[in-house]
DNA sequence: GTGAAAGCGCTAACAG
DNA sequence: CTGTTAGCGCTTTCAC
């Protein structure tokens, strides 16, 4: 909310067409007009017709933002990305793309508009300056980005807030998210399956999906009664350097392995792409499996195997219990289905 | 704008502090409390921060709307992201996001918000409802989508416009883009460099973009004596579909080719993907040059050369050419500079 | 320094 | 059916 300049558009909005230019030209009151405009059956046929077709030859279209502060009302959303204020690149996953268009979709099929910000996760107690000041009727927030405590002080706040991400003990914001346990177990089920048994983890544990997720990869590994190497996992974030890092940790480590299960499809692919550069064949030495299923996953080379969440259900799921919430409704959270994709970087057979 | 049921928000906005509350808890009056809010030197320190302090404790924020009506003012953009009304699907190019991130970057830096839709192409007369109805400042779209006419429309109306796309004859809009026949340009010299001579162009040449990475490729073509094969020329879409359609088009014309200009990176490595399952080499058999330096460009297999697009530049200059005209000032066009980065698709010889 | 009052563009009683 | 009037939450002269 820093102002910079006087960019204010004052003199540009100063000479816009109003309601009472139309009154004026129709010969009638600007009450008229409005409920013409409003599709006021009080309003006689022809008068309205004419109104009608004088405000769009005009282009006149009623000042919203007028509406809304007479009405009380707002029909706009906040969608939040959040950012490491470290490094200030975010939106560099593709399942972000998809997740923001699905937004975009659910919205406007409800007639609700998208205010689009990036925030620093540092600054998440900020996030909801924007309904504060009236801009927005509440916040769909795509990740915790482990601010889970500020995310509880703005649902006590009253704030009408939805996150995308993983249920939590102790979680007073609404939450909508995948079944991240059963992804975690669904991949590497798969992978023991392939008889893969020294099986990496990806993925950066300190956040509450990848977490959720090593936490199926272990019950697989326990139910096949296969012991958890704590070598094998390794913590990296969710920039096109995750699989990089990773990669690179495991080598440092010296620890020997034949499968990745990788927490994003982004990170499986720049593992194998690191993979590819040390000489490992991908899925023969080391079987990968992703996760979220983004386009690319269905024509990168190899074909990745991965976990599908759904992107276009989280979406509306996301909206919808976002206004649930505006309306007074009870914030339900949801966790959506995931499912396995079995295409050729884990090895060819399904299980 | 369509209004789906009753969703207003009517309730949970009822309940909103506001100024007057703020005033009667401090004592004053309401416009002592609006000075105190907006730093002005007329009123005394210690009202001003006790003012201050209650506010911030009760998370009092200025109304915007309301301060919006009163000083004609208004800090939000609109950006829009066409789609084909056909597919419905256009978020699906990782260049778009890393636009989108670059916009909402340069939007903040200036203190400005983003209200983000997408429309189809066939309604971009459409495109400026939101600022007839003084929602937004102004609109950037982001591609021209083959709308030219509409969009000189909109720009005759005086709605404050920036495109991004190809600069054009008889173009009345303000458009920034990069240097499309410099882009072509460089990706065929650079496969001709590598001894190719049968080269394919893909892109959907009736978007003025792809048409002039055409002009450019034409033109290399001729430099060096090559005739300009229109069997080699093939028309393939944005979407992740676009390489697959042009390399089964190519198939089936039967024509015989030995590189690739892909006009995104996107079409460049679905291209790929199909080369692959026709077991036809990359780079050895086809060379592959694709366009915008996408992240993907850098790890995937093979590392694709490309010709970078300036995105953060971009996004900056899109902006920028906005607030100028929103500012009154004149609605400059802008080509940015474009450069080739060598990987490994197209051989690994520089230039 | 501070308050009273008018008004930004619109809508909704309330009269007629 | 239509117009008059008051007021949404805020800012800003103009008095005091």
């Amino acid at each position: 909310m820093s102002k910079a300049g006087h960019t204010g558009s004052n003199e540009a909005a100063r000479q816009r067409l109003q309601m009472a230019d139309i009154a004026r030209l129709a010969g009638v009151s600007t009450a008229t007009v409005s409920r013409a405009l409003n599709n006021s059956p009080l309003v006689n046929q022809e008068t309205r017709t004419r109104i009608l077709e004088l405000a769009a030859s005009l282009k006149y279209s009623i000042n919203i933002g007028a509406q809304n502060l007479r009405l009380k009302q707002n029909r706009t959303v906040g969608v939040l990305i959040p950012f490491d204020p470290r490094t200030h690149q975010s939106l560099t996953d593709p399942f972000l793309l998809a997740m923001l268009g699905s937004l975009a979709d659910a919205l406007t099929e409800r007639g609700f508009d998208m205010l689009f910000s990036r925030i620093g996760t540092d600054e998440i107690g900020l996030a909801a300056a924007s309904y504060d000041s009236g801009r927005v009727i509440g916040i769909i927030m795509v990740g915790q980005w482990g601010r889970h405590q500020e995310l509880n002080a703005l649902a006590a706040r009253k704030v009408p807030l939805v996150v995308w991400g993983a249920q939590l003990p102790q979680q007073l914001y609404c939450c909508v998210g995948s079944d991240n346990v059963n992804g975690g177990r669904l991949a590497t089920e798969h992978l023991i399956a392939q008889g893969r048994r020294r099986i990496a983890f990806f993925g950066d544990s300190a956040l509450p999906e990848p977490a959720q997720r090593y936490r199926g990869y272990c019950e697989a590994l326990a139910r096949h009664g296969i012991a958890v190497d704590p070598r094998l996992q390794v913590s990296c974030s969710f920039l096109p350097e995750g699989g990089h890092e990773a990669v690179a940790a495991l080598a440092a480590r010296g620890v020997d392995y034949d499968a990745v299960f990788a927490c994003s499809d982004l990170i499986a692919m720049t593992a194998i792409d690191s993979l590819r550069s040390l000489g490992r064949h991908v899925p023969d030495e080391v079987a990968v499996v992703g996760y979220d299923d983004i386009d690319q996953a269905s024509w990168f080379h190899p074909r990745l195997t991965t976990v599908r969440q759904p992107i276009g259900a989280a979406g509306r799921a996301l909206v919808d219990a976002l206004l649930a919430q505006v309306e007074g409704g009870a914030a339900l959270s949801a966790e959506l289905p995931t499912e396995l994709v079995i295409r050729a970087s884990a090895g060819e057979t399904a299980t």
